[in-house]
RNA sequence: GGAGGCUUAGCGAAGCGGCCAAACGCAGCUGACUGUAAAUCAGUUCCUUCGGGUUCGGUGGUUCGAAUCCACCAGCCUCCA
């Protein structure tokens, strides 16, 4: 059985993962974007699962210079999960990047190699026109997709060009069935602290050297890595390069995160069939028998 | 003490007599999500029993009609003393 566990950043899923571990012995699998790279750490929270007996699978191994995506991670995990459900009657996986739990547990199924679609070709439309190219080709998936959303018009329209098959065909033959048994267990505080806690942390990161984590970074690698997406550390980059001051750019990153957060709640709420506890704590109780 | 300017929804900011419950931006809230997902995108934000009801610093006035014009009051700003 694997529990996955979900739920916004902060929510103390993480605690939660290795209380469970300890209790059961059962190993943990991330589910969180970020916390693959290597050498991002204070920013991506990293601390807490560093610890020797409890350090996940499919975490802190890939290079900063990778462009990871969910289909790398599905690709990782299946081949993962297959060595581990022989041998651990329960796995946990936690994180906080819902797609890349669905995608995985789920029968999603991706385009055998990495599509690079040359967008440049399309430049001269506007986004409305992109759009209405793409209903052309596949009328299904445009009604699906927003106009604006630019992304994925265009993947919508790579997927095509070089698959030859559409998107929304390419859909239709996935079931939308669970591939391994699991239980969705989720944690969603109250807001209002949640907020508050995550103000706290920004600033805690600071503190423990995310400016010098940033800086090493990008002295090492250059600024424009995909990796350096994530919260806190494109808004440091952009302090760095006297776009911003420490005090918007720290602002900027609890705004995100804090938005971070909401996201995550609608999609955990929404996407998966999640049971939810307020608190960690009361999780562990309902589980650990 | 004298001269002038400003006051609009949570914030910033348009509007300068009817088309104004009031553009736009920000922030907030809600949502979408199948190869960038800590990403990308959308909707929504005075109250409402959806008939309507109360707004544009305050009070009073002009007008068929006022956020828009006038008077007085209050607060803020600039310049001169």
């Amino acid at each position: 059985m694997i529990y996955v566990i979900g739920g916004p950043t902060g929510s103390g899923k993480t605690t939660l993962a290795i209380a469970l571990a300890k209790a059961w012995n059962a190993p943990i699998i991330n589910a969180d974007a970020f916390q693959m790279y290597q050498e991002l750490n204070i920013g991506t929270n990293k601390e807490i699962l560093m610890m020797r007996p409890f350090k996940p699978f499919l975490f802190d191994e890939v290079s900063p210079l990778e462009n990871l995506s969910v289909a790398i991670y599905q690709q990782r995990f299946r081949k993962l999960i297959q060595t581990l459900l022989p041998k651990h009657p329960r796995i946990i996986m936690v994180g906080g990047t819902g797609l890349y739990m669905k995608a995985s547990l789920y029968d999603f199924e991706f385009a055998p190699q990495q599509i690079n679609p040359d967008s440049s070709k399309f430049d001269a439309f506007d986004n409305a026109q992109l759009h209405a190219y793409l209903a052309t080709l596949d009328l299904e998936a445009s009604q699906k997709i927003h106009h604006q959303n630019r992304r994925r018009v265009m993947r919508a329209i790579a997927i095509l060009e070089s698959t030859g098959k559409t998107k929304s065909e390419q859909e239709k033959t996935q079931l939308k069935t669970l591939l391994y048994p699991a239980t969705f267990v989720g944690i969603l505080p109250q807001r209002e602290w949640l907020y508050e806690q995550l103000d706290k942390r920004v600033d805690v990161m600071f503190k423990q050297g995310l400016l010098e984590e940033v800086k090493s970074l990008v002295g090492k690698y250059g600024d424009t890595l995909l990796a350096f997406q994530a919260i806190g550390y494109k808004e440091t980059i952009a302090y760095l390069n006297g776009k911003t001051t420490l005090g918007e750019a720290i602002q900027k990153i609890k705004q995100s995160t804090k938005r971070y957060a909401k996201r995550q709640i609608t999609y955990f709420r929404h996407q998966l069939p999640m049971k939810w506890y307020r608190t960690w704590e009361e999780a562990f109780e309902a589980l650990k028998a």
